[in-house]
DNA sequence: TCAGGGCTGTCAGCAAACTGTAATTTGTGA
DNA sequence: TCACAAATTACAGTTTGCTGACAGCCCTGA
């Protein structure tokens, strides 16, 4: 499941990443309203965490944006102060819940965790390219029906690159993502790791672009 | 057997999950009337423990929405003061039996029984997946119509495992469940268990995931 | 009260899987 | 063709899960 979260505030944005990262999700963050906006404009996602108070694009035309445009992802609130004029607001232009700072990690996981929940969670815990599967769900890849038994590592690398299907992403991207603990530089654990991916798979998924990282083919998310 | 219990008031939720997870019953606890509404209108479960006065949305509005939208299990209500007109308007909205608080652990549990025990019919007893059968009711496992001999810790392993169907549960997750009173890091009690049951059954029920937990394989519900 | 049996947690040893490193080969783009 | 990124292969350290033995607890029946 891959989350978005718009956020100004540096130390806000790291320890939402952090939490969210802790809890298993994929996350992309961004300072910038109007960055932000495109990207949830351009690419699909569980969730969106969206910050009200942001400089340039505020949240609340982000949102109604997003929603003019049919973007019908679940979209978490978030503001500093907790007046019952924002919030209706925020209810008012489609957002799915709200949420007061300061607040605990753990109640931000769990409002995350219902927003998805009732945006019907089960629909998009599929996601499909060509003829290879992931169910997030089951944390299950299958290629034409057939189940991949794939390591911790290989699943992570395979759920990042098919959540950002299309997008091609760096290795040192994808070093961040999988958050090895010893993970110097002059490394070639990445390639390694594709590598195992790939003689796994039937198919070819993973794509190798040459100087810039790694891409699969770009899929209908419907 | 899986419960859902909406209460605010901590102390209550807690001694009501304490009271019905030691009678066996598998419980899902929820604080907020929303989150509660939504997980009852998209989990299965056996029956609800309802509170009417929860903050933002009222137990009586939750109840009258699953009634609304065909949701049968049965739902015992809870409330602070036993008037007659909470009452009235409770049985009206569709609930099965009420209950004043305070009220004894043995009371919730004579109550719940009986509910569960009136709704009958209701086809979410037996739950199959490939040649197993977990008949709820009886609290009994059955493979290829042989019953398997389980100890409590085993039944509540395997139950809690084919009622999340398919999803990946981690070792953490079940610990907590099994509400084991001495549960330390580093003890492998749920490795244990879990080679305990696999032995006692003929087929490959739990598969584990490495890394992340275990599963029973995927079966169509529907 | 005591013995026996079932249940459940701990421990230690083992096997297999996982994962990063390094050396070498391959192949791609300018 | 050349330089270098990427692929491949082998290897070893570490992690993870499985297993059998054992001990404490609780209940039951003599």
């Amino acid at each position: 499941m891959r989350i978005l979260v718009i956020e100004d505030d540096d130390r806000i944005r790291a320890d939402v990443q952090t939490a969210l990262e802790s809890a298993g999700y994929i996350v992309d963050v961004e300072a910038s309203g109007e960055e932000g906006w495109f990207l949830g404009d351009t690419e699909t996602y569980g969730a969106v965490v969206l910050d009200l108070g942001l400089p340039q694009m505020d949240g609340l035309t982000i949102l109604k944006r997003w929603r003019k445009a049919e973007r019908k992802m679940p979209v978490l609130i978030l503001t500093a102060r907790g007046t019952w004029k924002e919030r209706v607001e925020g209810i008012d232009a489609g957002a799915d819940d709200y949420l007061a700072k300061p607040f605990h990690a753990e109640e931000l996981l769990a409002r995350i965790r219902a927003i998805i929940r009732r945006s019907g969670g089960n629909a998009t815990s599929v996601i499909t390219v060509g003829e290879t599967e992931l169910d997030e769900r089951q944390m299950r890849l299958t290629v034409r029906g057939v189940a991949v038994n794939l390591s911790p590592q290989e699943y992570r690398l395979v759920s990042y690159l098919m959540l950002h299907n299309g997008r091609v992403v760096s290795q040192q991207e994808l070093a961040e993502h999988l958050q090895s603990v010893h993970f110097e530089r002059e490394s070639n654990a990445v390639e390694v790791l594709v590598a195992r991916v790939r003689r796994k798979l039937p198919t070819a998924l993973i794509e190798t672009r040459r100087g810039y990282g790694y891409s699969v083919a770009k899929a209908h998310t419907e």
